[in-house]
RNA sequence: CGGGGUGUAGCGUAGCCCGGUAUCGCGUCUGCUUUGGGAGCAGAAGGUCGUCAGUUCGAAUCUGGCCACCCCGACCA
């Protein structure tokens, strides 16, 4: 047994904490709900980053960046959005400090009042909007297909290491276009990058949907999303992406001369995924000795440890192996040769299944006589002799069918997890044991409220490819043409 | 922001009720033996007891304020 991490069984979200700490992915720091991302769980982010900026790219967008601060007049603008934001803005109100008379360090000098106060970005449709009012006038202007990567701050009353932070990283991509239909394709498009990247990448099975009206983003026509269920059975928004209408380009007047000479206002979209992703990674797939990481995004894919009394063994180790070494960067698979003497094989076993490390090969001198190794998979813990010849090969194909075990295993999860439900009854008692429930609803605000008052499950979305089906809500008992998801979320 | 809890060495903890300058484990350092699943023995270093104030001859311990974190609730990606 691990040292130190809470078993899942025992407490879910303390075993959560436990991986987040001693997995060395991020701490808390000085400031309430704000995180210090530690290396190694930043270098996860970034080559998070890297897969889904070439996916931006690969659709057309450029990135770009808006500064942090946002005038409050800003925020006013879009009725529902300041709604939506308003209770959880950051607000700058003075510009300078000074050192307090009495010498007890600095004071805010109540002389550097702003005129008017600065809100800390929340996100950043407004003033994003409200520079396109200049960059727009004529159909030829458009689309303006722009992402940018960021931090925003939503001051958030109770937090959690990368699911709710304060302070998160994110990318946020606003486009521009001259129609409604092309806004639509482009929300469209980019839920199904997120999808992908979920699955591919992250081997998180996604559901894709649209989120009611009590869930949808505030300022948007339409919120389609990606959701996820974790380990304990609750749902994690993934990535959200929107359809604005007009809503933003109305509110600041962002309008465009088309082909037929008319002024018309722009038809906008936002879509976002954050460091929320991590969080999502560590609950899909982890377990009690560690996290367990996808070998797409694996800081160090391979460990290699190798086993010896002296520096005439680990030099004959090194030399068999350095060659393998340089070939497996060669194919770009991260390789750690972990040498140190500070720790013995068996806590660096033990440390690196903690940290995810998807591919681990053990090797000494009984392996260097008889031409093998010893290669160990985090993720079923599966270890195996083998050949040191072609290696290679064999190494690859274990990090291929890790991805694929391990999406494997999160949809069968998710599969055992899902239930139809018909009767109010069955709905309060199968939601005590979590998971997906597809259920009838009247399509009804009040019908979700009371559902979320009597059970905290919340309508995750309304999948796309959710059949049209009769039946009868599962709470008033009205008309219903289609299931939804309901669950509880983080 | 409301209710509950916690804060003692790098980490995890005992002591607190019943006041007298702090226990143990891990880790660290030194030496030897070890090295294929979190090594053993011997020795050593390491503490503003979260913080500020109060009570007291004396506070980790009692009282109050503040800060941080955790759990539950409201809110949320």
């Amino acid at each position: 047994m691990s040292k130190g991490i809470t078993s899942r069984n025992d407490d879910y979200s303390e075993w959560y904490l436990d991986l987040v700490k001693r997995a060395d992915l991020a701490e808390n720091s000085a400031v309430r709900g704000c995180m210090v991302i530690k290396p190694y769980g930043y270098s996860i982010w970034e080559k998070m980053q890297r897969a889904l900026d070439d996916k931006f790219k690969e659709t057309g967008h450029v990135n770009a960046y808006f500064p942090l601060f946002i005038p409050k007049s800003y925020l006013s603008k879009e009725a529902s959005h300041v709604e939506g934001f308003a209770k959880e803005c950051a607000v700058v109100t003075h510009y300078r400090l000074k050192n307090a008379p009495d010498g007890s360090g600095v004071i805010v000098d109540p002389e550097a009042k702003l005129e008017e106060e600065l809100i800390v970005r929340p996100t950043s449709e407004t003033v994003i909007w409200s520079t396109y009012k200049n960059w727009v006038q004529s159909y030829r202007d458009l689309p303006l297909l722009i992402n940018q990567w960021a931090n925003v701050v939503r001051w958030e009353m109770r937090t959690r290491l990368f699911l709710r932070t304060a302070e998160f990283l994110w990318q946020e991509g606003h486009t521009a276009h001259a129609t409604s239909e092309e806004a639509v394709a482009e929300a469209e498009q980019m839920l199904e990058v997120y999808a992908k990247f979920a699955e591919e990448w992250l081997a998180l099975p996604v559901v894709r949907g649209v989120k009611t009206p009590n869930e949808r983003f505030a300022g948007a026509v339409e919120t389609y999303c990606i959701e996820a269920m974790m380990q304990d059975g609750k749902a994690l928004q993934a990535g959200t992406s929107h359809f604005l209408g007009q809503n933003f380009a109305k509110a600041f007047d962002v309008q465009f001369l088309g082909k037929d000479n008319k002024l018309e206002h722009v038809w906008g979209t936002s879509w976002g995924v954050s460091t929320r992703l991590m969080g999502a990674l560590i609950m899909a797939h982890s377990d009690d000795q560690g996290l367990v990481l996808p070998p797409k995004l694996a800081p160090i894919q391979v460990v290699i440890v190798p086993i010896f009394r002296n520096d005439e063994q680990l030099n004959a180790i090194y030399d068999r192996l350095e060659p393998i070494i340089k070939e497996l960067k060669s194919k770009g698979i991260s390789v750690k040769f972990d040498d140190s003497t500070a720790e013995k094989p068996g806590w660096k076993f033990a440390e690196y299944e903690l940290r995810g490390v998807p591919v681990r090969m053990a090797i000494g001198a009984r392996d260097l006589e008889n031409g093998t190794t010893e290669l160990a998979r985090r993720d079923t813990k599966e270890k195996q002799v083998v050949s040191i010849d072609g290696i290679v090969e064999t190494i690859q194909q274990l990090l291929e069918d890790i991805q694929q075990n391990i999406y494997n295993k999160a949809l069968k999860f998710r599969e055992e997890n899902t239930f139809k439900v018909d009767t109010w009854e069955d709905f309060q008692e199968k939601i005590e044991l979590g998971g997906f429930l597809l259920a009838h609803w009247d399509e009804t605000s009040e019908t979700e409220d009371q559902i979320k008052e009597a059970t905290k499950a919340t309508i995750r979305c309304i999948p796309l490819d959710s059949p049209e089906e009769e039946g009868v809500c599962v709470f008033s008992g009205k008309p219903s043409k289609r299931r939804v998801i309901f669950a509880r979320a983080y």
